[in-house]
DNA sequence: ACCTGAACACCGTTCAAGT
DNA sequence: ACCTGAACACCGTTCAAGT
């Protein structure tokens, strides 16, 4: 007697996002999502074949919203902006972005409009390292700020301007 | 009756970095750590609170051990090659350096030979948000790198010269 | 077909009892 | 004083049995 499906893939992940920040990876746990979508945790390995599965599934559903938003950026200035309020937004799913976790498929999508910016700004030669110079140096000062690196002193917002500003005149100072 | 010191801190988190780039951080357990130090897992609780605890010792080691080597680096090339070379060598541990598990202090004592190079290079009144910058991007790059986010082509050693190379010309153009 | 209770392995942590 | 066996809570995972 078949019985229908009571939640759904799409479902699990985005209560899996959703408890990720609210409790943390440590909070993340196969029955926390269960119980959030009703149903018991063995259920789940009906859709995951484990929790390292689900988690990737998180971190591909945060790296496909990630690009979307970015698709609507046009330049460097636009990406920094949008990639920031993104990690604010979901710092712990952020977090997890640049790790094993992460799928090439997605990050290659999302790494698009970097590389239209910086051939903007570079050309298509450098393009490349070019995106790879910003997407470091906005992926390491975002990790920082979300870890609390900044903490000490001076101001955030003004590193953050700074750090984009001299990045920016260096890449135009290389051009060829 | 007094009994002797069957183990120190110092060996425990010696054993604890030892298992961390050998099994990863899942790998890490109170039990894995108690063994390969010659006792059980519920003595380690005399010397540190809980696993958070023995995390943070494992990380604050790590740091110190990162600021002694780049006392020796003069300028920010010096400091990118060094901080690189620690990256490799120790991968996990550098995962969990900018993560809330740091602590502060530690950090900071690390950031001066960054922070004397930058003054170097664009004077004492930008140095902070240029040692920023600098630590943004070398972070960035080595996260991403050890995260596989540059297997899907390019030259690894290019982009980061590139990075370097760049980074500094904006630095220096930025010079008032 | 999908779901679940029960069970197992494993881990963090506590604590009374050993020396 | 330091160490440990035993116990407990909690979690990931499997699987036979339910509908």
């Amino acid at each position: 007697m078949p019985s229908p499906n009571r939640t759904t893939n799409e479902e699990v992940v985005a209560a899996a996002r959703e408890i990720l920040e609210d409790a943390g990876p440590g909070g993340l746990t196969m029955q926390a999502v269960a119980g959030r979508v009703g149903v018991r945790a063995p259920s789940l390995y009906k859709r995951f074949a484990d929790r390292e599965a689900l988690l990737a599934a998180v971190v591909a559903a945060t790296v496909e919203e990630l690009g979307r938003r970015l698709d609507g950026a046009e330049d460097l200035t636009a990406i920094a902006r949008t990639y920031r309020a993104f990690a604010h937004e979901r710092p712990e799913a952020f977090r997890l972005v640049f790790t094993p976790y992460a799928e090439q498929e997605a990050l290659r999508r999302s790494a698009e409009p970097v590389l239209r910016a910086a051939a903007d700004l570079v050309g298509e030669e450098d393009a490349l390292v070019a995106a790879r110079l910003f997407t470091a140096w906005a992926t390491g000062f975002l990790h920082m700020e979300l870890a609390g690196a900044f903490r000490l002193g001076g101001d955030v917002d003004e590193a953050f301007a700074y750090g984009l500003d001299r990045l920016r005149a260096g890449l135009l100072a290389g051009r060829r």
